[in-house]
RNA sequence: GCCCCCGUAGCUCAGUGGAUAGAGCGUUGGAUUCCUAAUCCAUGUGCGCAAGUUCGAUUCUUGCCGGGGGCACCA
């Protein structure tokens, strides 16, 4: 609809100036938007006075001359009219409205879904949790929003793979194995020093103690030590990968790839990157140490990639990581940190430049952190203590619907406030349920038209439609028109949440009119009409929802 | 010290240059012989401060103040 007024508008300024009302056929981005205040009608367009300056004429003068020529052929305004400094105002007759119910029961699951994406390759990097620990709440926030996301840009015709990097080298791996090593030891009684540098917390025992099983005494020998922390880190960092891989699932995120650093080892990709930028001359030699020279691509500080004790840093097989992506055939790579790693955007940048890749083909959506609250009061979390409440617990407590909503419930550039109680709370306080509840609401209704009114399929015709009039039908469909767009910038932004209060605002519409209107009435014809109205706000609610990654329960 | 993010109603937060800045919670008062009250209706002196760009700034720029995070040959 918006688009319709926009070539009604440009087209009208194209004709006053060819007829001669306009000095200059230039015309600046115009902006057609939907006004907040009533009395300003459906839509209003700037486009006066943003070719004020151009026409060298007043916004107003300029008004008059587009009005003179708006093609209304169509017969869907109502009525226009200048105000302000010079807006245009659309006032859309009611029957205008009235085709979009058509077009959401046409496209149904697919309404809403465009091809801005052009079939173009992307891929989502999220999670990317080492496998050292469970996951906690940070990582289930950003579970919520790589999953969310990634199905807003399928759904608008970009090709998505989603992936979890998995970190299955280097120190902190060693540390793990010679954490769950250290606690073996203890299980037969042996004195060990466990420093806080290792991994805290009960599972490293439980990790300790299946290796008891399976290996009795076999690694009390000092000259195992080697190979024990070697299995140990191997059979610890599995066990937890499957772990969290199960919490995902459960959770109702499935990764396309799971991705191994180690794997960009064995296949020297790792080397052969160093090189290639060695042989650019923009990696250099300095204290023993090799460094790329990431200032040249803006960063703050030249960053080491091999230190001077022959190792490389996770920055080294990042950069072979990131190629690799691209080499892999996508156009975009989104990554989804948290927000402590925003220090590390300007050197994998650096990187992604320094292969031949524009910046702008790399995102980081930095993701902020999530504070856990009972009751309104902060949760003790404290991981160095190995005390902290993991993603499955919260899960496993609110549910995933709940988990899920609430997480994608702020800008993920926000901090976010998950509180337990509130979560579990069925009250307005907790919206999950609020627009869940609209369509169990309308199951409910369908159910009963069938049973009571015996009405099994929906007859449909322009007179049950057009006896669609009342205000709140019409602001109903109003929003359900502009759900594309809604879908359209979510994509573009990279911004789940607003579908997220796009469904709180339909449904808020929705249970308006439910109070003040019944649907199931002695009128067949009426009837009809509003049936096939709220199974249109019924297509949304579920279509929304699924994006999000939550359920549409038919019985609350 | 430098870098990034945030600062909007009592609280938690929406608002990618437009007119009179919104929602939920909280407060107070109301609504159910009728499709699920997990609902609805009513109730409001707020864009941290100051310059700049613009016809127009909560939105963009700069500076300051306040909160968080980051500044390793760690990941």
């Amino acid at each position: 609809m918006k688009q319709k007024i926009r070539e009604i508008v440009l087209q009208a300024a194209q004709k006053a100036f060819s007829i001669g009302e306009l000095p200059s056929s230039e015309i600046p981005g115009v902006e057609i938007e939907e006004p907040k205040v009533e009395a300003h009608g459906d839509y209003s367009s700037n486009i006066s006075m943003v070719m004020a300056s151009v026409q060298k004429m007043p916004p107003r003068k300029i008004a008059e001359a587009i009005l003179k020529y708006i093609d209304n052929s169509e017969g869907i305004i109502e009525k226009t009219n200048i105000a302000g400094p010079g807006f245009i105002n659309f006032q859309l007759k009611k029957s205008a409205w009235h085709p979009f119910l058509l077009k959401v029961h046409n496209e149904n699951t697919k309404y809403g879904a465009s091809d801005i994406g052009c079939g173009k390759k992307v891929q989502v990097e999220f999670v990317s949790a080492n496998p050292t620990g469970p996951l906690h709440v940070g990582h289930g926030r950003g579970a919520a929003v790589g999953d969310s996301m990634s199905n807003i840009l399928s759904f608008s015709g970009y090709e998505v793979q989603k992936e979890y990097y998995v970190n299955d080298s280097g120190r902190q791996i060693r540390t793990l194995g010679l954490s769950v090593y250290l606690r073996y030891r203890e299980l037969f009684g042996k004195e060990t020093e466990f420093s806080d540098d290792y991994y805290q917390g009960d599972y490293i025992r439980d990790l300790a103690l299946l290796i008891k099983e399976e290996k009795k005494d076999l690694f009390l020998d000092k000259n195992m030590e080697d190979e024990a922390v070697q299995y140990c880190a191997r059979f610890a960092s599995d066990y937890i990968l499957k772990g969290i891989d199960n919490d995902l699932k459960s959770f109702g995120v499935k990764f396309d790839n799971w991705y191994s650093e180690q794997s960009l080892f064995d296949s020297d990709k790792v080397d052969s990157a160093i090189n290639n930028f060695k042989n650019k001359n923009i990696i250099y030699e300095k204290e023993g140490a090799f460094w790329f020279k990431t200032t040249d691509y803006g960063d703050e500080k030249d960053r080491v990639v091999i230190r001077n004790n022959g190792l490389t840093t996770y920055f080294a097989s990042d950069i072979a990581y990131h190629k690799d992506k691209f080499d892999r055939g996508f156009e975009t790579i989104i990554d989804i940190w948290g927000a402590d790693h925003h220090g590390y955007i300007n050197r994998i940048s650096a990187s992604i430049e320094a292969s031949g890749h524009d910046r702008d083909q790399f995102k980081v959506i930095m993701i902020q952190l999530v504070n856990l609250l009972r009751g309104g009061e902060p949760v003790a979390m404290s991981t160095r203590a190995g005390e902290f409440i993991t993603l499955k617990d919260v899960i496993d407590e609110v549910g995933n619907d709940a988990a899920r909503f609430i997480f994608l419930m702020r800008h993920y550039d926000s901090h976010l406030d998950f509180d337990l109680e509130l979560a579990k709370k069925k009250s307005n306080e907790n919206p999950v349920y609020y627009v869940q509840y609209v369509h169990a609401r309308i199951s409910s209704i369908i159910d009963k038209g069938r049973e009571e009114y015996g009405i099994k399929d929906i007859d449909l015709n322009d007179k049950s439609v057009s006896m669609l009039t009342e205000p709140e039908e019409i602001q109903l469909i109003k929003a359900m028109a502009r759900y594309p767009e809604v879908i359209r910038s979510s994509a573009e932004l990279l911004e789940p949440h607003r579908i997220t209060f796009y469904l709180m605002n339909l449904a808020s519409f929705f249970h308006t009119y439910y109070n003040k209107h019944r649907v199931l009435t002695d009128d067949k014809v009426l009837t009809h009409g509003r049936l096939y109205l709220v199974m249109a706000v019924k297509i949304i609610i579920r279509n929304g929802l699924a994006l999000l990654g939550v359920s549409a329960p038919d019985k609350m």
